[in-house]
DNA sequence: GACAGTCTAAACAGAG
DNA sequence: TCTCTGTTTAGACTGT
């Protein structure tokens, strides 16, 4: 970690502030320079002397490498073996020798790409080198005035600067080239990365690697690497941090916490490579990328594709003054939001610690979870209390609701305490999760991997709810699972196959058909009721002609009418006004009571006859066997399962429609006994 | 212990 | 054929 130059130019306006953290990496890079640039006679901070030791540094790099070199030389001519690479035509001294005989500079990265690509450095000698040239890049960068930001520069100024970021760049190729090499040759198995190896600048990133992210890099190394080489310097403004951490500690790696990329409780290593592996696994997604737009603070630059946002990160977010200030601000705002985590953290703790103490009750007394350190809570957890977590892939883990609590209540400070596995929050009465109870908790769910404590029909029906229109299809119920939920990320085929089992299941979840696909509704009554379609009970159509019975027996299975449909006006119109002449509310989440069905199915069959004759000259293809509904609709219908006195005649039928009425809210005193609950 | 609710896993079918 | 979606069933687990 580079010491903080303390002094900082105020010449950027906000953008630079004093860098207080010691994490600041960036800013502490840049902090160095302007540090330096702050002073009248910036070059005079490096004396003679400095000079003089940075030159010994110089010859101190260069004689290693010799000795690099003499060593590989013996060794080969020991040896008599000769690297695969090597072959005859291009002789092993080549490059060693054009490097020896260098005059005292640094190396450049074409001759530093040669001696990788000759592989005549062990990787340790080839660390020992980089370093040395890294610091001796440094001096000279440190050396080098960098002008101030925003002030006009004089042409000898921006000579320097220029050359400045040239040394910075060539820093940065450097340490990529000595990266891939490093990685090719973990390729080759010429080398094997162990966890004591602290030398090697690249060991954090495989370590935080699982084997077959390792294995995508090596493609992404072997296809970027000709690239980089076309494309000389394409390091994205991103590559500041690495470049500025380089500069300031070059045995040392960024680390950097990426909440996105460490679902898995890893650290990620944030590096120029690792940026790029992402790219490669996910072409379209890029953290400064999305929905054809730059992330990039105040730039929202439109990019039609993810090429073109290559070309504009590059042209338009480079290396340059701006970009720094622009990284230095962003720095500062993750600096504030990681003290506001670190204080929630330590609320939580105190809060658990606390919760923890008062609990007396020894079957639920697992140890205080320390949310805040295991971000794979859910596996380590269940292994630190199997008795508590008997059912552990589906048991909730840290939030976790205290057994001294009320029924299906609560509160979002205790969802993060200890307490039984299995009450969720909406057991037994489907109390709804309301929106604020996940958007509190959003960022720890969406972070932590760390089951939710809700059933999985609470958090479909708040998913289905949450969307504009209050409808969603089954993958975009993936989507917001994944979304929402850290640990829906994996084992994906679980929870997917428990969602599709709870959609089916439930009976407050209805799935609606049109012309465009299915999609899913919720009945929210149905779901405070907390029924299920019974098993065993197969799900039939409803035919045509039991529609009044139908209605009049199960008034609650209208639900939805599918409002997309130009018939589908009339008809919730008709539906409106007949619950306006009953006094029954409008659908919204409210439940409501109808004391006049009949009329109510009189409606809707003049309603659907009516549409029939206006459709029917265009749907030709409507099955006489359908029902009103289907033929008209092309939408929709879920079956619900029927008594069997009931198989004969009026079948339950449950038809949507967006934002249409409800009738559901009588069964509460009406169908209750009659066939509501056959299960 | 019975029961209900929840969850997982599996099998199966239909559609694209 | 494969994948996705949807349905159904069985069994395990937990709380009441």
């Amino acid at each position: 970690m580079m010491q903080e130059s303390g002094t900082e130019t105020k010449s950027n306006g906000s953008a630079i502030q004093n860098g207080s953290g010691g994490s600041n990496h960036l800013l502490e890079c840049g902090g160095l320079r302007e540090g330096r640039s702050n002073g009248e006679t910036p070059a005079v901070d490096i004396g003679a002397a400095d000079l003089a030791h940075a030159q010994q540094q110089q010859q101190q790099a260069l004689q290693v490498a010799r000795q690099l070199l003499l060593q590989q030389q013996q060794q080969q001519q020991v040896s008599g073996l000769k690297s695969p690479k090597r072959n005859d035509k291009q002789p092993a001294l080549q490059v060693p020798v054009s490097v020896a005989m260098m005059t005292p500079q640094v190396i450049t990265p074409q001759q530093m790409q040669q001696i990788l690509q000759q592989q005549v450095l062990s990787p340790q000698q080839l660390q020992v080198l980089l370093q040395q040239q890294q610091a001796l890049m440094l001096q000279q960068v440190i050396v080098l005035p960098p002008p101030p930001a925003c002030l006009p520069q004089n042409p000898g100024q921006q000579q320097v600067a220029t050359q400045q970021l040239a040394f910075q760049q060539q820093l940065l190729q450097m340490q990529q080239l000595q990266q891939q090499h490093l990685l090719s040759l973990q390729r080759q198995g010429l080398l094997t990365i162990q966890p004591g190896q602290p030398a090697l600048p690249l060991q954090p990133l495989a370590q935080g690697m699982i084997p077959t992210e390792l294995q995508q890099l090596w493609k992404e190394v072997t296809s970027a690497h000709t690239a980089e080489e076309t494309t000389g310097n394409n390091h994205s403004s991103l590559d500041l941090t690495t470049t500025c951490v380089s500069s300031s500690a070059p045995s040392k790696t960024s680390l950097i916490m990426n909440p996105h990329a460490s679902t898995n409780g890893q650290l990620s290593v944030h590096t120029p490579k690792r940026e790029s592996l992402s790219h490669e696994e996910h072409p379209h997604s890029h953290p400064l990328y999305g929905h054809g737009v730059c992330k990039w603070p105040g730039c929202e630059a439109v990019c039609e594709d993810f090429q073109s946002f290559l070309k504009h990160l590059n042209s338009e977010h480079a290396l340059d003054d701006r970009s720094t200030a622009q990284c230095r601000v962003q720095m500062q705002v993750v600096q504030q939001l990681e003290l506001q985590l670190a204080k929630d953290k330590e609320r939580l703790q105190a809060m658990m610690t606390h919760l923890h103490v008062k609990s007396t009750e020894p079957k639920a007394a697992p140890q205080p979870l320390n949310l805040v350190s295991s971000v794979t809570l859910s596996k380590s957890a269940s292994e630190a209390s199997p008795q508590s977590l008997p059912h552990t892939p589906t048991t909730p883990t840290a939030p976790l609701t205290p057994v001294t609590q009320g029924p299906s209540v609560i509160t979002t400070t205790s969802m993060h305490t200890v307490g039984p596995i299995r009450r969720r929050y909406s057991d037994k009465y489907n109390v709804p999760i309301s929106s604020a109870d996940i958007a509190q908790n959003q960022e720890f769910y969406k972070n932590a991997e760390v089951r939710p404590p809700f059933t999985y029909a609470s958090l479909i029906r708040q998913a289905i709810l949450e969307s504009p229109e209050k409808q969603l299809t089954l993958n975009e119920i993936y989507n917001w699972f994944t979304r929402m939920f850290a640990y829906f990320r994996r084992n994906a085929a679980t929870w997917k196959g428990a969602i599709r089992t709870n959609l089916s299941l439930h009976k407050c979840f209805i799935r609606v058909e049109d012309e465009f696909g299915s999609f899913w509704t919720v009945d929210d009554e149905e779901f405070k009721r907390g029924r299920h379609i019974q098993r065993g009970r197969p799900r039939k159509y409803c035919p045509d002609e039991n529609f009044d019975e139908l209605v009049a027996h199960n008034p609650s299975l209208i639900k939805n009418m599918q409002s997309s449909h130009a018939y589908c006006t009339p008809l919730n119109a008709a539906l409106q006004a007949s619950m306006a002449e009953n006094s029954i509310p409008l659908y919204t989440t409210a439940s409501m009571g109808n004391p006049t069905l009949g009329n109510l199915a009189s409606a809707i069959r003049e309603e659907l006859n009516g549409a029939m004759e206006h459709t029917n000259s265009n749907e030709s293809d409507s099955s006489p066997g359908r029902s009103p509904m289907q033929a008209v609709h092309p939408v929709h219908v879920k079956e619900e399962p029927l008594d069997p006195e009931e198989a004969e005649g009026p079948l339950s039928l449950v038809t949507t429609a967006n934002h249409s009425p409800d009738f559901d809210h009588d069964r509460d005193y009406e169908d209750e006994p009659v066939n509501e609950d056959m299960e």
